[in-house]
DNA sequence: CGGCAATGTTTACATTCGTAATCGTGGTGA
DNA sequence: TCACCACGATTACGAATGTAAACATTGCCG
């Protein structure tokens, strides 16, 4: 396993994560289809959906399911696997991967409103059980 | 506020944010100084240190006090504030600025061990107290 | 005093990313 | 049939990034 990771190695950017999320919301999508999710809301042009589909599935990222003359784009990495990933390269940079700092840092700091708190710490208890 | 953000607006890059945690941990380095901790590690040289620490003081990210002919650096953001920023950029990203959506993922999935269950949830108890 | 070592500054260069335009091709409506 | 359109593929091109060498300056050792 030295090199040529599969469907989840390279690194999707920011572009091209709202192209996976669009797939991800509902799989099996030409261009055209994805480009009515995604370019009105980031100023897109249809070319530029095709140049970040064809990357994603030159990384990995995307299967491209011939249908006629065209394709229909699926994600082959789970959304989940997606986040996970993220997070936790988050967590390991910012972090020292230790997760429980992240949620410290979220919950003194700024993004947990006490509803949040309760939510999470009905979680936490149902996990922990 | 148009443009020019000062000291917080341009993003930090990754090999940026290395240079940014040697000083966090301890503020007014040399370049050399910053080289002898970081460049060891990612196999860089004192050249590529410097251009980041450039970079960084134009970004409004470090300032430079000058000592005899060379810099001090200093973080001008606090490590908070970038840790903070970030989080805050992923959970917006990825969950849809939920973060109670992140902690449930890291619960579920993959990255919190049992003992860091016990430490959020006594986090919580505090917080929420 | 003179050259070297240390330092910041400038310049460099390959890669990736964002954003497209253009090209080639094959189906389709008139 | 034929002009045109829908699509993917190819090419483009500037900005950002990673990584660094070359250059200029200046204090210091010999």
């Amino acid at each position: 396993m030295t090199q040529s990771d599969d469907s989840a190695g390279e690194r999707i950017t920011d572009a091209e994560h709202a192209v996976m999320e669009a797939l991800w919301d509902r799989p099996r999508q030409t261009a055209a289809e994805v480009c009515s999710i995604v370019c009105t809301p980031r100023g897109w042009s249809l070319a530029t959906v095709k140049t970040l589909l064809s990357r994603l599935v030159q990384k990995g990222a995307l299967a491209a399911e011939p249908d006629g003359r065209r394709f229909l784009y699926t994600p082959v990495i789970a959304r989940d696997a997606y986040i996970g990933g993220e997070s936790r390269r988050l967590v390991d940079r910012l972090f020292g991967g230790n997760a429980a700092s992240l949620v410290a840092h979220l919950a003194e700091r700024e993004a947990l409103s006490p509803d949040d708190l309760d939510q999470i710490a009905a979680l936490l208890k149902e996990l922990r059980a």
